[in-house]
RNA sequence: GCGUCCGUAGCUCAGCCUGGAUCAGAGCAUUUCCGUCCUAAGGAAAGGGUCGUAGGUUCAAAUCCUAUCGGACGCGCCA
């Protein structure tokens, strides 16, 4: 239909046609049409008002089928597209609306979630996995060949310290019973054991003090290969591992890889090595590594020669495109790394890598809680199981209370993701119990809701009848259903094009509304235009179970 | 100090990249109405905003530019 518009554009007004779609518009409300062309940009040229070049358009232009008429309404004509051939194409959907393949024989690579070892996912860690999976889900959608990987932190201060902890205070039941809880306490008890020994007066976070030092030992143990040190730090991933799987398991998650930071120590470092020997990179007297950017020092190999966080990351990139070749790369975490990014890429081409430019980072903002950014080491954390846990539970409540056979799981994940994609990544994200709860309005469980609804009267009905499908005289809220499921595949390409699933989230929730105010004036089965509106619930039903899937969330005929 | 992001209704957010039309849109909360009818996790309606502030660019600014205030964050041989 826009094309269509656009063609007899270029046409009459002699623009090209990306400058026509640019300026193209939905105009603010429908008496205006569908779509509108302000004429400003043709005044010059034309030596005439704009007003007046929209009147000329107006009773100039021959009309083609798809378009009932042309209106000027001051400087902007508007056109007024056919309901009924728009109607007619929407009816013909499949479970294929909304792809294309843009993407074909390309290959992403996705690198989101990454939670460290040892430490529980909380509510903060929940964006990167919702917001990857996401996103690697548009991506196959449009056609892209992507891969998820999963890069665990499994190898730093932190594992030093858990390591130190579970030597001295583990509680081998515990660790069995629930080992994410266990872990926790180790880590928490380690780190106020460590603070109780800050000296006033110094920066805290920069002091080492008996304790630190203990972590750092039992970390250069590792590094040697101590074999004690080496099981217990099995042991310590074993139990996260754990963890992890079952908060992936109920979000329904998966990954292509899942790889330890630490398996690219030796690469990262001869990588450091390689570019030493070329001159891309310094050595201070004590031995450490630097590249120098920007007038700053960042350092890339310590002075005892172990791996830095940077150090890995170097590595990781250069083993993943030698493995997948990919076109882009893509990783998604806090914003809070961005520096850390930008360093990682210009240190990568500076060392020649030519990939380095299809390496992008998607930074999000912080998840918060009150005014509190969440701290594991304070241990006054909301665990993202618990979260899901307290969602499930509230939405079990509510099937019972319809006695309907709705899916606790499906409904009280769905409300998670949804509250967590429906804000920009760049955006921070007020997290409160009351929002996550809340299932009615734009929420997760409406959306569902809407889906169970349509599919209700699609069963009622029984089947379809194609043959005697009449369209016209649509009403208001057939027409705005109608134009709302038409919209879908431009939605998902912005989304992909702006690594947005909030677009699409939005977009599920608009649709929805379009559908529940339909479903108030228009009665399907009985009505005498039965047959075409049984077709449009489907063809809704259809579209937003495929937005729904884009965004992870399941749908159900019944809630 | 340098840099990044955010500031739109009481609260949570769309819209800003790619400037346009009458009242700047939603949801929650508040007030009112809708149940013999496909699931009320729904629908209809009301109140609520000088789009942080001040300049500038433009025929036109929530949107672009500059300055400024407020908030978050980064600048470590932590990850």
């Amino acid at each position: 239909m826009k094309d269509v518009i656009i063609k007899l554009l270029t046409k009459e007004a002699r623009l090209k046609e990306d400058e026509i779609e640019k300026i193209l518009e939905v105009p603010p409300s429908s008496e205006f049409g569908d779509y509108s062309f302000p004429c400003f940009v043709l005044s010059k040229r034309e030596k005439k008002s704009p007003d007046k070049i929209a009147e000329h358009f107006a009773q100039t232009i021959k009309l083609p089928k798809e378009i009932e008429k042309i209106e000027n309404k001051g400087p902007y004509l508007n056109f007024f597209i056919n309901k009924n051939i728009l109607a007619e194409e929407v009816l013909k959907i499949n479970s294929n609306f909304g792809k294309s393949s843009p993407g074909k024989n390309k290959k992403i690579v996705i690198d989101f979630s990454a939670p460290n070892i040892g430490k529980p996912m909380h509510i903060g860690h929940i964006r990167s996995t919702i917001l990857g999976d996401s996103i690697m889900r548009i991506y196959n959608f449009l056609g892209y060949d992507s891969v998820g990987i999963n890069y665990l932190g499994d190898i730093g201060l932190h594992i030093g310290k858990l390591i130190v902890a579970y030597e001295l205070w583990l509680d081998k039941e515990a660790l069995k019973k629930d080992p994410v809880q266990e872990l926790l306490r180790l880590y928490v008890k380690f780190n106020s054991k460590e603070k109780s020994e800050i000296t006033e007066g110094l920066e805290e976070e920069f002091q080492d003090n008996e304790w630190t030092q203990k972590a750092k030992e039992k970390l250069k143990l590792l590094e040697l290969g101590d074999k004690k040190t080496e099981k217990i730090w099995e042991d310590i991933r074993k139990a996260s591992g754990k963890g992890f799987d079952k908060v992936y398991d109920l979000l329904k998650v998966n990954f292509n890889e899942t790889v330890g930071q630490s398996e690219f120590s030796e690469h990262g470092k001869k990588i450091v090595t390689n570019a030493l020997l070329k001159g891309l990179a310094k050595t201070e007297k004590d031995g450490a590594v630097y590249v120098e950017i920007n007038g700053q020092k960042k350092f890339i190999l310590r002075s005892n020669q172990t791996a830095s966080y940077i150090t890995y990351d170097i590595g990781a990139a250069v083993e993943r495109y030698k493995k997948y070749k990919f076109d882009k790369m893509i990783y998604v975490t806090d914003f809070r790394q961005s520096d850390h990014f930008a360093q990682l890429f210009t240190i990568l081409k500076r060392f020649g890598y030519d990939f380095s430019d299809k390496l992008i980072h998607l930074p999000f903002g912080t998840v918060k809680f009150g005014n509190e950014i969440i701290a594991t080491r304070k241990g006054d954390i909301i665990l993202l199981e618990d979260v899901l846990k307290k969602t499930i539970a509230k939405a079990d409540e509510e099937i019972k209370k319809r006695k309907t056979q709705g899916d606790a799981e499906k409904v009280g994940v769905g409300a998670i993701k949804y509250l967590v994609l429906k804000s920009a990544p760049s955006a921070e994200v007020q997290f409160s119990w009351e929002q996550a709860l809340n299932f009615e309005g734009d929420s997760g469980p409406y959306i569902q809701y809407s889906y169970a609804r349509a599919s209700s009267i699609i069963k009622k009905a029984g089947k379809f009848n194609k043959s005697k499908i009449k369209i016209e005289n649509l009403n208001q809220s057939e027409i705005n259903l109608v134009k709302k499921i038409y919209e879908f595949p431009e939605r998902v390409q912005s989304a992909c094009k702006e690594l947005n699933p909030s677009i699409i989230a939005n977009y599920s929730f608009e649709l929805s509304k379009a559908f529940n105010e339909f479903y108030h004036t228009s009665p399907v089965i009985g009505d005498k235009s039965e047959s075409f509106r049984l077709l449009l619930v489907n063809s809704f039903r259809t579209t937003l179970k495929n937005a729904l899937y884009l965004l992870g969330i399941e749908v159900m005929n019944e809630m």
